[in-house]
DNA sequence: CCGACTTTGTGAATGCGTGCACGAGGCTCG
DNA sequence: CGAGCCTCGTGCACGCATTCACAAAGTCGG
């Protein structure tokens, strides 16, 4: 509740204090708990009850909302609907972001039309493949583009995060020209470890490397079995 | 760049020393640099040159391929096919790995196409749904099959791991099914989450989560950019 | 065969994240 | 209005991961 400005807070320009990239991380996870809260009608919840739900520990849940501010009521817990609020506004989803997808194979396909997307905030505004056969095909109710439409892209629909679902060989070209037309974060399906300048953010999904990572502890678990 | 998620690991056991949950997961990703290096003939590699691939520091690079072995060479370097096959069998990708799909929607079709998966050990082994009128189905050149044929694809074809790609609100039932049919690895892309008993790894995909920890970074470059 | 050079492997320092344990604050009931 | 109970917020200690810096170990040219 004390919001305003603390007089020694470190440096963090606009917001109190950092948030940590872990707490950050775990924040999706705690919103969509409190959502299905919501959805079943509950007015407040535990630090216990909600930790439970997101599948870590209190404590550490306590800690994570800490960064936000004081919203918790001792004795009593968290309100859902405020809570739910102001998690979703720290994480920027109470306003719009448009989504343009770089790759319209198999994965651009189910991507296009997964409906996840629209639920919080994301619109997918655009669809771009650099293949001439594959521009101009409809796909989830949008039209396929060309590349190099990306500039007018990001400046007419306001575009900022874009998601490559590109062949790995692709994946760093058309991160480049992301990049160039302006778009600020960057979603990499590609198998492929792209860079991006400082400032522009990205993260990855890699299906495969998950799976070597299983296949490292299934082995490892199947041999000290066996031996 | 604290990695999303940890499977419980599950025992030290047999190996050297236990290698560090964050060096697991990045193995991968010098496997495939490694494949790259391999590909465009290059026999040896600096770590420095590696890790520049991998997008992570040198040192930090050296220290992870130390917890293999000592496999390079001082003054030379790592040879490229020996380091590639070490990795290979760490990672247990020298073995093939019989993978079940569960939930053949959208992004089921799309996993079940995906090249990226024969590739290095992974293969496709059955498909389930729990909807009669997508049982029968075919999809990449197998028949959709129902849930309760589970038991069997883990006897019969040695499933060893699981994807889910259902909807959210059937993720946990499939994940306890899947784990009763003997199931040691589950990898989720279904946005829920799910608990699994000891001994069985756990990963996740999750798409919105990722586009809502980009949302915030983006929105606090906006905010400070903007005033 | 020796000395200069290169690059690995690792001890040590630092930083970040986690979880415990407890004080502070607020509610409820008598 | 006070006592007792509940739950949050957080100081502190611990452990894992990252990074630096350097000795060890090998190559290569003369």
């Amino acid at each position: 509740m004390p919001d305003q400005n603390e007089p020694d807070v470190p440096r963090p320009a606009s917001r109190r204090r950092a948030i940590p990239e872990a707490t950050v991380a775990r924040l999706p996870v705690y919103l969509r708990c409190l959502v299905e809260l919501a959805e079943s009608r509950t007015a407040t919840v535990s630090s216990e009850r909600l930790a439970d739900l997101a599948g870590v520990n209190a404590a550490k849940l306590r800690k994570d909302l800490s960064y936000l501010g004081s919203y918790g009521t001792r004795g009593v817990g968290y309100d859902v609907e405020f809570l739910l609020f102001q998690i979703s506004r720290e994480l920027g989803l109470t306003q719009d972001w448009p989504v343009v997808i770089v790759g319209i194979g198999n994965l651009g396909h189910a991507l296009a039309n997964y409906r996840g997307f629209t639920a919080r905030g994301f619109r997918v505004v655009a669809l771009v493949d650099a293949d001439p056969n594959k521009v101009g095909e409809h796909v989830a109710g949008l039209h396929v583009r060309p590349l190099d439409e990306l500039p007018a892209i990001v400046d007419d629909e306001g575009a900022a995060i874009g998601i490559i679902a590109t062949p790995a060989s692709a994946a760093q070209e058309v991160a480049d020209r992301l990049v160039d037309a302006g778009v600020g974060s960057i979603l990499n399906f590609a198998p492929s470890v792209i860079s991006v300048p400082d400032g522009v953010s990205l993260r990855k999904v890699d299906l495969s490397i998950e799976l070597q990572i299983l296949s490292f502890y299934q082995q490892r678990r199947g041999t000290s079995a066996v031996g």
